[in-house]
DNA sequence: TATGAATGAGAGTTCATTCAT
DNA sequence: AATGAATGAACTCTCATTCAT
C-alpha cells in the first residue's frame, strides 16, 4: 500500500520537484550549465545529494527540465498577453509588454535562458530553442508573415526579422544594466522596432 | 639598446603567446569558459601542458587576455571601418558591415565574445564590457547621441538606443541559424535600426 | 493448528521469498555480486524496492540465501540421481549425467555458483563451500574412497582426486563456450576422469 | 613524490607503471573487478589518486593491462618450460610443470586469472580469453590433436578435451584449499588426465 | 506487511595548478 | 624557458539501506 494516499503522494511528488526545479533555476542561472553543480542544487532545496536523481535522471535532463518549465510558462504568458491584440504592429508591441513584465518578475529564470542561447555547447543551445518554438513560430507567423501581407511592415525577409525581434527580445532578457534599461522599456523598444520594419528598404 | 629593435628572445615570446592565445580562443568557443581545458589549449598550441602557466599565471588571466585581445582587434577595426562616416545613420551603417564583416571572419572569437556577455559570471560579463567600452563609447557619442542633436535621431534616451543597437550587433555575433541570418544582412539591419530610431516616438 | 497446514500468511509469504530469490539469481548470475542491485531485484520480483527487506537483511544475507537456495536444490537432485548407482564408477558416471542436467536446467543458477566459487572475496568462496559439503563429501567418501577401496580406483591421494572431480565438474557449471561443451558431454568428461582415476600412477 | 631525473626519464616511467600495475593486481585479485578500487591502487602504489590516470586511461583499461601483463608472462613461461619435450604427453606433463610453478610464484596474479575467468560480466571474460588464446592455442594443436594424431590420445573432440584440460589446469590457479591440492601435484594432475585421455571411450 | 522517497558514502573520472628537472 | 608527471579537490552519478506511512 502507498505512503500516502494516491492524490497526497503526487502532489508531494510534485511539491519537491517544484522545489528541486526552483533551486535549479538559481543554480543554473547563478553559474551556467558546466558550473552548476548537481549536488549544491538537491542540497539548496533542502534534500541530501542524491534525492535530485530520484525525480531527474542526469544533469542534463535537470536542465532540460528547468528550460522546458521556464520556456512552458514564459511562452503561456506572452501568447496570452498578445491574445487580444488584432493586427501585428499591437501583437509586437504586447508581446514586448508581456514578455519583459515577466523577466521582471522572474530576472534569474529569463537569464538563464539568454544566457544558455548564447552557450558555446550545441546541444544546450537546441534545448533552449526546441523550447521556445512556439514563441518563435508566433513571431513568424502571427507578426512578421501576418504584418508583411497586411502591408503594416514593408517587404523584409520574414526570417531575418524575426531574428531580429528576437533578438531584441532576449537582449532584454539577458543580465546586466543594459538588458534591464530595455526590459524597462518595452514600449519604445517595440517602437523602434515597428517604425523599423515598417520602413526600411 | 635601440627601443624600436626587439630581442630575438622578446619575439619569440610574443609569438608563442599568439599562438596560446589563438588556441584558446577555439577552445573557450568551443567549451565555454568552464569547459575548457588548460592543458589541451597548451598542447593544441604545439607545446607542453605546462608551457602555458610561462605566460599566463590562471585560467581567468588567459580568457581575460583572450577576451581583451580579440576586443582589441575588433574595436580598432570597426573604428577604422567607421572612420571616413560623416554623418550619424552613415556611422551606424558602416559599424553593422565593418562589423559583421569581422564576425564572418572570425566566426569563433566573436561567438565566445557574445557568450561571454551573456555568462552567467559577472566577472566575466564584466571584463567582456569593459574591454568593449571604446566601441560602447562611439555607438553612445558619435553615433546616438550626435544623431540626436542632428535631428538624425527621434529624441530617445541615448542608452537604451545604445542598448538596443549594441544588443543587434551582439546577436549579430553569437553563434546559430539567427545570428548567421542577422550577420549577413548588415545592411538590412542597420536600415531597420535606422528607421527605428528617426521616427519611433 | 495443525503442523502441516500453514496459514495463508505464511504460504504468500513464502511465495514471495521465492519470487525474490529468483530475481535474484538472474540478477547475480549475470552482474555478480558486487554489480548486482538490491532495488533492481526487488523490482523485477514485481515489488517494490523496500520489500526484499523485509525478506532478507542485507545484500549478503540475500546472497547467501540464493546460493543456499541453489546448492540445496543441487545437492539433492544429484544425490537423487545417484542413488540406485551400485559401485564407485557408475556413481561417478551418474554424478556427471545428473549434475550436467540441473546445469542446463538452471544455466544461470550454476553459473552463479560456478562465479562465486571462485570468487575474490574469502566470505563468498566460503559460503558456497560450506553450501556445497554434501556433494563434497558424497563424492570422497562414496566415490573416490570407496573406489579406491574397492580396486576401482588406484592409490591416490582421496582428496586430490576429489578436488580434480570437483574442479572439472564446477568447470562444466561455468559460462563460455567451453562449459557449455564439458556440460553437454557428461559422459566422456566421466569416462576420462574414470580412466584417468583407475591407472594413473 | 618522486618527481624524477630527467635522464632516467623512459626508466622511472616504467618503474611507476609497474608499481601501479603491481598494485593493481593485488587489488583485483583481493577484490574482484566490480569490487576494485581505482583511487585505492594509485596509493597502495605510493602515488596520489589522480596519479594512476597518467598511466591508464580508465578501470577498464588498467584491468586489460593487468591482465594482458599476467597472461603474456605466464603464457611465456609456460610455452618456455614445454619447449623442449618431444611428444604430446611429456608436453602435458611440463604445461602442468612449469604452469602450477608459476601459480605458486605469483598466487594473486593466477587467482584473478582464473576468478576473471569465470566472471559475470562478458567482457572480463573476453579480456581474459583473449590473452590466454596462446596458451589455450598450444593445449588444443600441440598437445590435444599432436596426440590425437600420434595414436598418444584415443579418438575424442580435441575442443571437448582442451576444455577439460584447460579447466583443470585453471582450476589450479583459483583460490582456496583444493586449488592449492591440485597444485602442488602436478605430477598426479596430469596422469589422471594422460591416462583418461589414452583410455576412455 | 508493503511501500518508495530519502539518504549519504563512495565510485570513476577530470583538470587547474605546481614544480623538479 | 619549457616540460609533463604528480597532485588532490571536485564533479556526476549509483545504490544499500532506512523508515514514516
Amino acid at each position: 500500500m502507498p505512503r500516502y494516499k494516491r492524490s497526497e503522494g503526487e502532489q508531494i511528488k510534485e511539491e519537491v520537484r517544484r522545489r528541486l526545479l526552483a533551486a535549479a533555476v538559481d543554480e543554473f542561472a547563478t553559474r551556467g550549465y558546466p558550473g552548476a553543480n548537481i549536488n549544491r542544487i538537491s542540497r539548496a532545496a533542502g534534500y541530501a545529494q542524491g534525492t535530485i536523481y530520484n525525480y531527474f535522471p542526469s544533469k542534463q535532463a535537470l536542465f532540460a527540465a528547468v528550460v522546458g518549465d521556464i520556456a512552458a510558462q514564459h511562452c503561456e504568458l506572452v501568447l496570452q498577453g498578445t491574445a487580444g491584440a488584432a493586427d501585428p504592429p499591437s501583437r509586437l508591441e504586447r508581446l514586448f509588454a508581456a514578455g519583459f513584465a515577466f523577466a521582471e518578475g522572474f530576472p534569474n529564470a529569463v537569464r538563464l535562458i539568454a544566457s544558455a542561447m548564447q552557450a558555446p555547447e550545441p546541444e544546450v543551445r537546441e534545448v533552449v530553442q526546441h523550447a521556445y518554438e512556439p514563441l518563435r513560430a508566433y513571431v513568424e507567423q502571427e507578426i512578421v508573415r501576418a504584418g508583411c501581407l497586411g502591408k503594416d511592415f514593408c517587404a523584409i525577409d520574414p526570417r531575418l526579422a524575426t531574428a531580429v525581434i528576437l533578438g531584441v527580445y532576449f537582449g532584454g532578457c539577458a543580465a546586466g544594466e543594459d538588458a534591464t534599461r530595455i526590459r524597462r522599456s518595452p514600449h519604445a523598444v517595440a517602437s523602434i522596432l515597428l517604425e523599423g520594419l515598417k520602413r526600411s528598404r
